[in-house]
DNA sequence: CATGAATACAACCATACAGTTGTATCGGCG
DNA sequence: CGCCGATACAACTGTATGGTTGTATTCATG
């Protein structure tokens, strides 16, 4: 199987108009590789290095079904990266509230 | 100002270990460029160039504190990356949900 | 108001990436 | 079995990126 999901390569996967698009039509799972490569204005070689970006990042699967190989996202790859923002918002709010103690203390001195 | 909050780069600038650790630091917003480059082993002027990319993508922002420029990151570049992967969580749950219809669908034209 | 600390920028190198075209492999089906 | 639909891969091009060193700018402060 080999599932990376290395968040390196989560985020730089993410970085593409292209491939967040094919990430957001493979939720449904149902088209293959031509299918989806119908959709862009470049050539079948090109959305398919950006279906191997992808796959390596650990955000979409291939499975191969009758003749083709469906494309499908990992949702647990999307889930990698939101995981992350929500501790730089912990953090945020950590932050915040450290300031609020601060003002507390403050306030708290100056009575 | 000139603030962009581009997704792509948005992401792009998420892409890297060293960029992500300053935007955690610079959540204090208590640093300047030279005391983050302390914390990097590489060239000072490489630990610039990384800022520099961060706050083109919107991410974090500079202002002049004495005779250094604090950095700081905006909270706001960080939701909306998570506002769009949000997003594809609720195509995933609406898929699951189109899912549990379909079973619900033949389960009831078996009766 | 001159000096030096802090930051910015330019030039350069190596490597990675997005796109192209062309060829090769693979496997279902007549 | 052999064809062909579908996918994979190789080689090449232009451009972006991460890193370096060296020089320029800026501005607080003594």
């Amino acid at each position: 199987m080999s599932f990376a999901l290395d968040v390196d390569r989560v985020f730089a996967a993410l970085a593409d108009p292209t491939r967040r698009d094919i990430v957001r039509r493979a939720i449904d799972g149902e088209e293959g590789v031509a299918e989806l490569a119908g959709h862009y204005p470049m050539s079948f070689a090109a959305v398919q290095k950006h279906i191997a970006v992808l796959e390596r990042s650990g955000l979409v699967t291939k499975q191969r079904i009758g003749r083709r190989k469906v494309v499908r996202t990992n949702v647990e790859g999307l889930r990698v990266a939101r995981r992350l923002l929500d501790r730089y918002e912990d953090l945020w709010r950590g932050r915040l509230n450290r300031m609020t103690d601060l003002i507390t203390h403050t306030k708290e001195r100056k009575k």
